[in-house]
RNA sequence: GGGCUUGUGGUCUAGUUUGGUUAUGAUGCUGCCUCGACAUGGCAGUGAUCGAGUGUUCAAAUCACUCCAGGCCCA
């Protein structure tokens, strides 16, 4: 008989025919029901081209998550977003446009990134798409539409109601040549000659001189404490004892720190606001009060005393010279000093405090540890990430940025008074180019105001990703049926961040926590295990290799070659390697088109020994796909189909298929059995690779989309594994004996089976042609 | 500098939780083979002192400690 399937190999250019036809018949359509499973989908980021291969291994397996809900039974909801507020491409239309933010007009600079923006999300939206995930397209979402910042303004109304929204001035870094704080990201290091000084401190007790080295001897007057290190032997018996602070004579505590370089300087290092990050996370550990010594205008403070109004650098020389006037310098040293710069004006950044918002989190620390403690995580190590971190939080969390393009911070203040006015929730508010919507002040009665023209930081908007998609505050009863979502997906290098602010705000929000399990996918490096970064050049774009290798191809590697949670390497050469599965697979089912699909037969014990294999799959897969642990199936799969059910199985079973020498009811039980396991294997395939079993399903068994099945069950049948390896040996010594007897594989061979392969005896002599007993 | 994590044939990977024959599978390489699904195939072979060291034990890839190298996050 012909084969149904006459093409020799999968062709992934199938692969387009098939998204059509899903989209056409809407196969994936979410509607609310009383069984949903809601995925937090993460809102990837369009941050430039090309995208990370990484990430869109990541997208594929949220796929597989969402498949596997599905062919479970559940109600799937999958949204789509794209999240497009923050820093990044701020920088990338600089870039592109060679333009700098502070020079360009706000609205002007808005629609240039939203440009940008549009341009790499279609990107993305194209991978996702032919990545094959069955999500919701038609109704994705994006973080900076009117919809979703309005939505965050209203989350923040309702927080800043609830008191949990304060001001508070705290160090930042602030570039006072373009006057504006600075993202970590935007500052750049450069080696400096400086002079490093060594003054002259003195013991308050025994009035015993101590040299301590510092580039910054301006701050002596925001001098707050001096370290040690507590392995130095040279100062341990002055551990707690006072100093006296040369010229301003004020009195500092000698604290122990691991921070102080023994072999720097003269291991004594003194803490001051601020010299550099350092003094920062010490005056924040060691509980000091800050001293304000330079100003937002770069000046020094009147604490400064006589040098007030200097410049940091003028007022460094003029103390040096004081300083050895007054006898109190040992030595100076030129040195090179790793100096951070603002990237933008090339000035040396001063970490000065400025006010911004801050959301409370200290008090809620014990609350997020608990709803850490109720979430499952997969795989459970990475729960760690998180309760390391909720040890280790110190301060509230700053929410708002001196930037552009994020979502305005919904604030207006009154020019007379400073009172801030709070618009009601419901709007979008733009309050850097709108009027402010209150008459006058409620305090004052003054009818001007001046709109705050910061945004938030960009966590504010993904942290509210599980209740926009569950349209909390705006559709009770599909809030109450989504909320919470049955699970979060995310990269692990964003724990700390995305998955622990989600955590806080909607716990803050609705009392609840947002999810009942998170999933946690490594980072992907290049193939020798280095992070790939377009500088190095070792980043792989993963369009051209999505098309050249298909889709499955690429699903199949992600599931078989990354283990649940670690990292995980991303090579071209293994990718399309892969391929050879899906090749194989392919031609089994092309085998088995040649045969009818029937009902039922009468199983020989060849027939009963593989299904029994085969529910042992079944098991070993489900339970894989219960942890959302998708290396499990993939590989245990591959193995049964190639080693077992191709290499073993068909070839026993073969000659019986093919009737010659059998009964029709022998010969019914094979090919019943054949089409069996390959409808399993499709079945059990499917959230993986859900083109290809598409494919062959509607081509061998089925009308209907293999998507709407649900996973097989097992069937408990008699385990008759000890006799797999008994076959494949047997197999392997026919095959070898007539190999080197030269004998062609259909010639006859006397080769006796052995008693304990008893049963399958009728097969095993029709297989191999044997002469037996 | 701190926290978390990884290190198994040329390459990737299983096994480490709970120590116990000859360390799993894939890929690569070599040789042979067109046998009625498949040369994107089949068969056979090659190849690992399990990152290094020390310790515990009758027994260590597996447990403990130290060191080296990579990754992520935070300074």
């Amino acid at each position: 008989m012909e084969p149904k399937i006459a093409q020799k190999a999968w062709d992934p250019k199938l692969e387009n025919a098939i998204l059509k036809k899903w989209e056409e018949e809407k196969i994936y359509d979410f509607q609310l029901s009383d069984n949903n499973y809601t995925i937090d989908t993460p809102p990837p980021y369009p941050s430039g081209r090309p995208w990370h291969i990484g990430a869109a291994s990541h997208y594929a397996q949220i796929d597989m998550i969402a498949r596997t809900a599905r062919m479970s039974g559940k109600n799937v909801y999958f949204p789509i977003g794209i999240d497009r507020n923050g820093l990044p491409v701020e920088l990338y239309t600089e870039k592109k446009h060679g333009i700098r933010m502070r020079e360009t007009e706000r609205g002007e600079f808005l629609e240039l990134c939203e440009n940008a923006l549009d341009d790499l999300e279609a990107e993305m939206i194209q991978i996702m798409k032919s990545l094959g995930l069955s999500g919701d397209f038609k109704n994705y979402y994006r973080t900076d539409s009117e919809d979703y910042r309005k939505f965050t303004q209203e989350t923040f109304i309702d927080l800043w109601k609830k008191g949990v929204i304060y001001l508070a001035t705290r160090p930042n870094n602030y570039d006072w040549v373009s006057g504006t704080t600075i993202a970590d990201a935007e500052i750049v290091y450069e080696e400096i000659p400086t002079k490093l000084v060594y003054m002259k401190f003195i013991t308050k007790e025994t009035k015993k001189e101590i040299i301590i080295a510092s580039t910054r001897p301006e701050l002596l007057c925001a001098c707050k404490t001096v370290i040690v290190n507590p392995n130095d032997e040279r100062y341990s018996d002055l551990i707690g004892k006072e100093l006296i602070v040369p010229l301003t004579n004020s009195e500092v505590k000698i604290t122990p720190h691991h921070s102080a370089k023994i072999e720097f300087g003269s291991g004594a290092v003194m803490v001051c606001s601020y010299g550099d990050q350092n003094d920062v996370a010490l005056f924040r550990e060691l509980q000091l009060d800050e001293v304000i010594a330079i100003g937002l205008d770069g000046r020094m403070t009147e604490v400064a005393g006589g040098y007030q109004g200097l410049k940091p650098k003028q007022a460094r020389t003029k103390i040096i010279e004081d300083l050895e006037n007054a006898n109190l310098v040992e030595k100076i040293e030129d040195i090179s000093h790793r100096t951070p710069l603002s990237e933008r004006s090339k000035t040396p950044i001063e970490i000065v405090p400025m006010e911004e918002y801050y959301l409370k989190q200290k008090d809620s620390l014990e609350k997020m540890k608990k709803l850490g403690e109720e979430i499952e995580f997969h795989p459970n190590m990475h729960k760690q990430i998180l309760m390391n971190w909720l040890e280790s939080i110190s301060i509230d969390w700053p929410i708002s940025r001196r930037r552009f393009y994020g979502t305005e911070i919904p604030i207006w203040y009154c020019n007379e008074c400073s009172e801030p006015f709070v618009p009601e929730p419901g709007k979008y508010y733009r309050p850097w180019k709108d009027k402010c919507p209150a008459e006058k002040c409620e305090k004052c009665g003054n009818m001007e105001f001046t709109g705050e023209e910061r945004t938030f930081d960009t966590w504010m908007d993904s942290s509210v990703s599980p209740l926009f998609v569950t349209k909390f505050n705006r559709d009770e009863e599909f809030f109450k049926k989504t909320y919470p979502t049955a699970i979060r997906p995310q990269a692990k290098d964003i724990v700390r961040t995305w998955l622990y602010y989600t955590l806080l705000r909607c716990e803050k929000l609705t009392g609840e926590k947002p999810w009942s399990e998170a999933w946690i996918m490594g980072y992907g490096l290049d193939e020798k295990g280095m992070k790939m970064s377009k500088s190095k050049g070792n980043a792989i774009d993963p369009l051209p290799v999505i098309e050249k290798s298909g889709a499955d191809t690429f699903r199949f590697w992600s599931a078989s070659e990354i283990n649940q949670g670690y990292d995980f390497r991303c090579s071209e050469q293994k990718i399309e390697s892969t391929r050879k599965f899906l090749s194989k697979l392919w031609n089994v089912s092309r085998f088995l088109s040649s045969f009818p699909v029937i009902k039922s037969g009468q199983l020989s014990e060849s027939d009963k020994w593989i299904l029994s294999e085969l529910d042992k799959l079944i098991s070993v897969c489900k339970e894989g796909y219960s942890k959302y642990n998708f290396f499990i199936p993939s590989t245990a799969i591959r193995e049964f189909t190639w080693n077992i059910f191709a290499a073993q199985y068909i070839e026993i079973a073969k000659a019986r298929a093919y009737g010659i020498g059998f009964t029709d009811e022998e010969r019914d039980g094979a090919i019943f059995t054949l089409h069996k396991v390959l409808s399993t294997i499709l079945k059990l395939l499917a959230p993986i690779t859900p083109f290809i079993t598409e494919h062959l399903w509607q081509t061998l068994y089925s009308q209907d989309s293999i998507h709407e099945e649900n996973l097989p069950d097992i069937e408990n049948l008699n385990d008759m594994s000890e006799m797999t390896q008994l076959l494949s040996e047997f197999n392997s010594k026919v095959w070898n004996e007539k190999k080197q007897k030269e004998l062609s594989l259909k010639d006859s061979i006397k080769i006796d089976v052995p008693e304990i392969l008893n049963q399958f005896k009728k097969d095993l002599i029709a297989m191999h042609n044997l002469e037996s007993n």
